[in-house]
DNA sequence: GTCTATATCGGGATAGAC
DNA sequence: GTCTATCCCGATATAGAC
């Protein structure tokens, strides 16, 4: 059961004519996302909207979801200079923390009503639409760096065995927050603020701690951790 | 758009027809579920399995996915004699947590396979299937319940102000695990197991220190984060 | 290679008769 | 409480136009 035909991505070379057709249904859907949200919209409304046929509208995208993993490539080729516009390099790991997590949310947050459709897979790391994915797994580094950049550039000394795996462990919590926010029905996602001051107040300040020799093996105990973990579908815990 | 008929649940009065059949439907679903996963069953089948027609098994439950809350319910309901079975009160809080939680995956290990389903929907609280849902708080309560016993048949010493949100905490704990569970890929799901040992050592651990003077304000801190957080979709982070 | 139109299938879910 | 018939929609298939 494999494709018959090659489905044309944004990676493979296309017309311009095919180009445009394909832009115009990823933003006919997402409109339509965002006004009705992913269950209530049909792909025969896509279509409509977009001025295609409903078979054409498979002809570039495999399926509905499809359509979902062409937002998070989309967003993927955004994103960077939106993080970079943001963030200060000279200010403190936490300032900057905050500025690239605050870009994103701001970035996402015209489309956070459907976004759940994106992380419904989100845990399953077989699922191609997972952050965890293989799929995904260009998107996740790429992501990653944004954090070891912040790293180096707040000047934070971390001891070197817990250092290598920061930016993954800054990145997964930066996911967790991010499911959070999706889900925060408190007016204005006032929660996820809080939640988000706090918790990287407490986490920026549990990095300084952990430098100090009382804390070696717990240190060693956290990296031990990680390292058995890692590789395997990531999670909270 | 709400139920026309009140559906039959375990909880209303059922004749014991209707109870014998409401069973032979869920029994059939779960056996189909374990054989062929959640997705390849379709609900045709699970009608004929159980030898009744297919607008019957939708008399009974709603949808597809209610099937799996049934699960949910009767997993409550068979659960804590499991629980209680595994637990030896005297023990220290980490046996007695491993007790717990190695009772619990050893429950649901024969359909590990379809969890996932259950799980889709995790992260939404609105979401009856959710295990934040208020359709499952009763669920939820009374498995907090366990952990709220392990604390205090422990002996363990916890500051009163971060006692009081353990339980929920230890739980939240422990459904990140079970996720981490779910869709553990190693032999014999063996990274949980290195994951579930070392994440409870250093947990116990941490409750071990967290009375100490100097760690005061970095409590003080957390609780106010779970504090400020509670009542809303939970998450890790 | 891009696109239309239409028919068809499979499966979740519903309506209404009995 | 149980059935049959039907709807809806995601997905596929086909045949052909440009």
């Amino acid at each position: 059961m494999f494709k018959k035909t090659l489905p044309p991505t944004r990676s493979t070379q296309l017309t311009e004519k095919a180009e445009d057709t394909r832009t115009r249904i990823l933003n006919a859907a997402l409109a339509l996302f965002r006004r009705k949200g992913f269950e209530q919209t049909t792909m025969r409304e896509i279509a409509e909207e977009a001025g295609v046929s409903l078979g054409n509208a498979y002809y570039y995208f495999e399926s509905k979801e499809a359509l979902v993993m062409a937002f998070y490539e989309r967003a993927h080729m955004e994103l960077p200079s939106h993080v970079r516009a943001a963030v200060v390099p000279a200010a403190g790991l936490e300032e900057q923390l905050t500025a690239i997590i605050n870009a994103k949310l701001a970035y996402f947050a015209p489309n956070r009503a459907f976004l759940g459709a994106l992380f419904r897979h989100a845990a399953d790391p077989a699922n191609p639409l997972s952050p965890f994915s293989t799929e995904t797994r260009h998107i996740r580094e790429a992501d990653q760096q944004h954090f070891a950049q912040a790293l180096e550039d707040s000047g934070m000394h971390v001891p070197k065995d817990l250092a290598l795996h920061l930016p993954k462990l800054l990145w997964l919590y930066q996911m967790g927050l991010i499911l959070f926010w999706i889900y925060d029905r408190s007016p204005r996602q006032l929660s996820t603020a809080v939640l988000q001051k706090k918790s990287l107040a407490l986490l920026v300040n549990g990095l300084k701690l952990i430098r100090l020799p009382i804390l070696r093996t717990v240190r060693k105990r956290i990296v031990e951790l990680v390292i058995a973990v890692e590789g395997e579908g990531d999670d909270d815990a």
